[in-house]
DNA sequence: GTGATTGCTACTAAATTAGTAGCAATGGAG
DNA sequence: CTCCATTGCTACTAATTTAGTAGCAATCAC
């Protein structure tokens, strides 16, 4: 269990986000969860618990770096913690996953009709 | 006006998501507004229409380059459209801008809270 | 102890995104 | 029609992100 300090850059309030010149917290959320996976992650640990591996799996084997870089940015936007059984959801991240469950039913119907 | 048939590359039902076994509709969704810029598009197109470089203003002088690579790939998902006045959502993707919308709100209050 | 599982890090290769330049088409103004 | 501004892109290179694989230290179950 190695830890090295490095660095989670996670985008902050009324910075560029990544080009941004207005930093609203829309586009900073936007900047966070438009990252590869992130959504899906949130997505499945609204369910149960899930270790590092668990959650591998749910996310199509997405490789350890990914995951691990996402769960810190996560972690760091306060949305994603570690539990005993391994990572979970925050309030926040529940709060979140309320707004983005809806979506789930769309995108059958959204897919249907493509 | 040049239009060469370059190929779009947007994620299909039954598709491997970019390494999803499962092709559910929600991860086809994610993949493809999880893309850079992708729902900050969606975003600045739902209260107006706007041009190619209205759209690029809006979105922090985003490059040429990506954002006409998300405009392809947003119209070959119908969410968004060509207009008179340049491009606009589709009724799909105002359906989906309803659901996104309430984040605005929550990532305000998340940004406070952070 | 041994062996299996977990949570990562390290590294390289591939893909995506950023950034800049610039050109063809359209739309006036005169 | 001519000139000029604006629009909608394409082309290209550089930088960053993501994928993919290997593997090791810590923890747990015997």
């Amino acid at each position: 269990m190695v830890q090295k300090g490095d660095d989670v850059k996670i985008p902050r309030l009324g910075d560029v986000v990544r080009g941004s010149k207005s930093g609203q917290p829309i586009m900073v959320l936007f900047d966070l969860i438009g990252r590869r996976w992130a959504m899906g992650i949130l997505w499945n640990l609204s369910d149960q618990d899930c270790t590092f591996r668990e959650l591998q799996a749910r996310c199509a084997s997405l490789s350890p770096t990914v995951l691990n870089t996402r769960l810190k940015e996560l972690r760091a936007a306060g949305l994603v913690e570690k539990s005993p059984n391994g990572y979970a959801l925050t309030d926040a991240g529940h709060e979140l996953y309320i707004h983005l469950e809806p979506l789930g039913e769309w995108a059958g119907k959204w897919a249907k009709a493509l």
